[in-house]
DNA sequence: ATAATTAATGCAAACGTTTGACCAGTGTCC
DNA sequence: GGACACTGGTCAAACGTTTGCATTAATTAT
């Protein structure tokens, strides 16, 4: 009448036979008897016998919990993510720590903290967008806890990471553009310190360069992702000497602000201006003017991808154990795709 | 060089005192005087040492982890509600193991046993769209881990939940559409067996009969949620014999896609019609037309009050170890409150 | 001085599981 | 009839920590 959950050495008590062997037993371990192997199982059925997992845990040092620090859930890049890393972990038995740093680098520091504590076995991160420092990732390796970054990779070498290309993917965009006859192609670019800002910018250049087309610095300017910024950036470029007949923007809420300021001017979207965007959001479809076009960057599967290559590596950890300076670090590289927004 | 983290076994025979002796100056308890407090506690700093959580999880029966599940962290709402179960818990010490059921009865089972099995302290449990059988939920009574709901409730006695009171925010909206001189008001609910959808309903007519205007059922259609079934409801409404000046729409989806649809139909949003909506996206600031004014769910407080909750029935568990049936079950009802969107 | 009290520390069990090493039978082979 | 190999099982250590209960040493009260 004991309310407590039932263990192994209960079994064994009731059965007259020792721990070990029911242990076994429940493994199917080959030296174990069919009767009697049968006898533990059906007894652990009826008491409805569940292994203690923190038993466990401890004893095999090892949690099956992977850990994951990303910026911020509302976007929707990341909660698409999560959602990739998840069912990949599942399918794998492996359970998920997670942790939102709101890009503070104070909160992604304490967050590897708690991560450490609880003793993940691996980790997976996408960095704030304000770290500039790597050494609490360094910290990591002494602690022998692989971690695999995604999406925003710090700048260190020696790491393992899944991205997307986005200098391709803006090459895309932009030969999408030509296609449809576009030839002054204007850019809303981020913050121009922000990696993702820069394969941008590589893409726009390699692809107009390609074309024969100069690179006209004028055309491409930075903002801050503030509707101000987005405002100033858009009425600037569509004001000035060589007017763009398309904008590719920085991310989806940037064409949303930019579209409102061209409506502003009187300009008829998707005649007079075009625009083409990243598609961090379904938000596309609920609005009057999503952009023509947006490069997909894959979410899910790169937070698939990642989980699998940390599970990968939390495997073949585990086999050999010589902890060799083997030294192979995975560089998945995504290729990004343009979607093109059907009609309407 | 060894290189596996230091215990407080290794602790003790470098110290040559005992093993219960370092675990207490790591405690500072009182029985141990300053002088080996000190040495213990320089030594462990030295060494890096870091108690090993799964030994202490083992230990002590708990895990300081609280598990979520919720259906969709794509949803605005949940992202939301999850920063605030994680600022909760995280204050108190407690980490959180999530998994989105994405909305399937099938996974949200599953989710419960990992959950069961990962030893969780306890609960928080937002159910899926689907779930209309509640015994996995009653299974882990026994099991003692004690859950709390919120904002999706299973319809079941004796659970404790935190959730917002939708019915009061609908008779705010609609209060304050009487202000604005409106006297005929449609509705865009959601499916007809949703719970959300009764508490609206519930609102409006309540709003309605205490105002003495009479409620008129054709006023209130259901939708699907799809787009095309907003676009018919909100054409029915348009095109009725009474034509409403305002409507009231089940979310922010909803409401985009009903502006789009009045559009369409040459009317005037904001003078020839009104919307008024309920705020589950950010998104509203980027279109257009966004209502003109949402009730606010407070999902990140609903998310910390439900934290709260739990680790305070935690916490008095783990203190009365009298498993006595006290049934004090905590219903928390927020109140919504209509937030009015400035200008535009 | 000696008993009583207090302060500081050590001992050992317990938490539930896994796993390498060992052992008792039983049968087989030559 | 002894060496050999199976088969089916047991024993006990180990994982790192906490904690109730002893134990010792030092101090105080009588």
């Amino acid at each position: 009448m004991k309310n407590h959950l039932p263990t192994i050495k209960e079994i064994a008590k009731e059965l007259n036979i020792s721990i070990s062997t029911v242990s076994r037993a429940l493994h199917d371990h080959p030296s174990i008897g069919l009767r009697t192997k049968t006898r533990v199982q059906e007894l652990a059925k009826k008491l409805e016998y569940e292994p203690n997992q923190t038993a466990i845990f401890f004893q095999q040092g090892k949690t099956f919990t992977i850990g994951v620090i990303l910026p911020e859930l509302s976007e929707a890049f990341f909660s698409s993510a999560i959602s990739g890393i998840e069912d990949a972990a599942h399918k794998s038995n492996y359970t998920v720590l997670m942790g939102q740093s709101h890009d503070s680098v104070e909160k992604e520091k304490q967050l590897i903290d708690t991560m450490k504590k609880h003793r993940v076995d691996g980790l997976l991160i996408s960095i704030s967008k304000n770290t500039v420092n790597y050494e609490h990732f360094e910290a990591l390796q002494r602690y022998k806890i692989p971690i695999v970054f995604f999406d925003r990779i710090p700048k260190i070498p020696n790491i393992h990471y899944v991205a997307c290309n986005m200098v391709n993917g803006t090459v895309q965009a932009i030969n999408f553009l030509f296609t449809k006859g576009h030839r002054i192609i204007g850019m809303i670019n981020g913050p121009e310190k922000l990696p993702a800002s820069k394969d941008r910018l590589d893409g726009y250049i390699q692809a107009m360069t390609k074309s024969r087309l100069k690179y006209d610095p004028a055309m491409v300017l930075n903002c801050n992702l503030s509707r101000e910024s987005v405002s100033a950036a858009t009425e600037k470029l569509l004001t000035g000497k060589r007017k763009p007949t398309a904008i590719v923007t920085f991310n989806d809420y940037v064409a949303l602000d930019a579209v409102q300021q061209a409506q502003k001017m009187k300009l008829k979207i998707n005649k007079d201006i075009c625009f083409v965007s990243y598609a961090n959001l379904p938000l596309s479809n609920y609005t009057a003017y999503p952009p023509m076009a947006s490069v997909e960057q894959f979410p899910y599967l790169q937070g698939q991808k990642a989980t699998e290559t940390l599970i990968e590596l939390l495997q073949q950890k585990s086999s050999e154990e010589t902890d060799n300076v083997n030294a192979t670090y995975y560089k998945i590289i995504l290729e990004s795709q343009l979607v093109v927004h059907n009609g309407k």
